[in-house]
DNA sequence: TCTGGGGTCCTAGGACCC
DNA sequence: TCTGGGGTCCTAGGACCC
């Protein structure tokens, strides 16, 4: 084959799990859970597990005490979101060393863009820079666009390469179940399947005007081209631009006092005011999560009426945003988000 | 076993304007 | 005189991803 532009996925294994062990050599082979506050009796869910915890059936998203009673034995670790920057940060700078071109799409994960005539000699070239300038291991996804290159990494891992194209979508895909698809979720799969569409192939034959009657004029076409394979092949290394910044907080018990909750409302806005500051770019609106009691969550903004960087006027809309929430709920959760100024 | 935290994009409905 | 048809902006919710 001559040279020609492919898309590679890069996405490092049990990442991690992998920097704590990395750090702790001693947990090696052990089934290791990492999540929350590091203790499995609190409200909190498995941000990753190691394969060893996996083998008993804990996987991320699961909360800590199912994982707690499904693998006992685990050794459970707070999630420390610096170490893995760094560490991320390394892994991406070593990416950049290799003659393709980086986009970064998380902690653990990045798309490149190569001209090549031999996609899987890179594809290893990439896990051996990885390994030697990491001590981390990787899979890469092969593929002639970004949806390819990403779905291929599902079938390279662990610690392998794998390639999917036009050339055997259809053979690999044309079987699977629509939540294979990188943007189908569940909440999609279970509406599709209310159309008696439950493969890929089932998907791609799909009527576009019903699929945009079902799922509206840019969603339903997309899912359509998406069990066709189809994505974007072009890979950037432009910088992410945030368009917004939050923090929200979980309570280990709910919260009914309405001080209370005022207050934990002015101590998020603090730091999402530290946020923006260290972003060096205004706040436009601000909007306020309320996770009540029983899981159901709502959200009130309020736009300011002068963007700005200024702690004041951003905790004030906070708390206007709180008080047109009329429920006395109790309150599971409260999120605090900035949205800057569009373009 | 009740279900984290930090993001993005799309949709639908109402307001508002011509 | 109950009366239309767009277009755009704003807001809240939904869905998805890592």
């Amino acid at each position: 084959m001559s040279e020609q532009d492919w898309v590679l996925h890069v996405d490092l294994d049990q990442f991690i799990a992998a920097v704590e062990v990395a750090r702790r050599p001693e947990l090696r082979g052990r089934p290791v859970v990492v999540g929350g506050a590091g203790d499995p009796d609190q409200r909190a869910v498995v941000a990753t597990a190691s394969y060893e915890a996996r083998e008993f059936g804990v996987h991320s998203g699961m909360p800590l005490r199912l994982a707690k009673k499904r693998c006992p034995d685990a050794v459970f670790l707070p999630s420390d979101a610096p170490a893995y920057e760094e560490v991320s940060a390394h892994v991406m700078d070593v990416l950049r060393e290799l003659p393709v071109v980086v986009e970064v799409i998380g902690w653990d994960e990045a798309f490149l863009g190569a001209r090549t005539d031999d996609p899987e000699a890179l594809a290893d070239t990439v896990r051996r820079a990885v390994k030697a300038g990491t001590g981390l291991e990787c899979s890469v996804g092969v593929g002639d666009n970004k949806l390819r290159a990403k779905l291929a990494t599902g079938f390279a891992k662990p610690a392998g390469v794998y390639r999917l194209t036009r050339d055997n979508w259809v053979e690999v895909m044309a079987g699977k179940p629509v939540s294979a698809l990188w943007g189908v979720g569940p909440r999609t799969a279970a509406k599709l399947a209310s159309l008696d569409i439950r493969t890929v192939a089932e998907l791609a034959r799909a009527d576009p005007a019903e699929l945009a009657a079902r799922f509206g004029p840019a969603m339903g076409p997309h899912f359509r081209q998406l069990a066709l394979g189809a994505g974007d092949p072009v890979v950037t290394a432009t910088p992410w631009v945030a368009k917004s910044r939050s923090r929200e907080t979980t309570f280990q018990q709910d919260l009914t006092d309405p001080a209370e909750i005022r207050d934990q409302v002015r101590a998020l806005a603090r730091r999402v005011v530290e946020d923006v500051r260290a972003e060096g770019r205004p706040a436009a609106r601000v909007v306020v999560k309320v996770r009540f009691a029983p899981f159901f969550t709502a959200t009130r903004g309020v736009a300011l009426e002068v963007p700005t960087m200024d702690g004041k006027p951003i905790e004030d809309a906070a708390l206007a945003a709180l008080a047109r929430f009329d429920d006395a709920r109790a309150v599971r959760l409260l999120g605090v988000r900035a949205e800057f100024t569009g373009g």
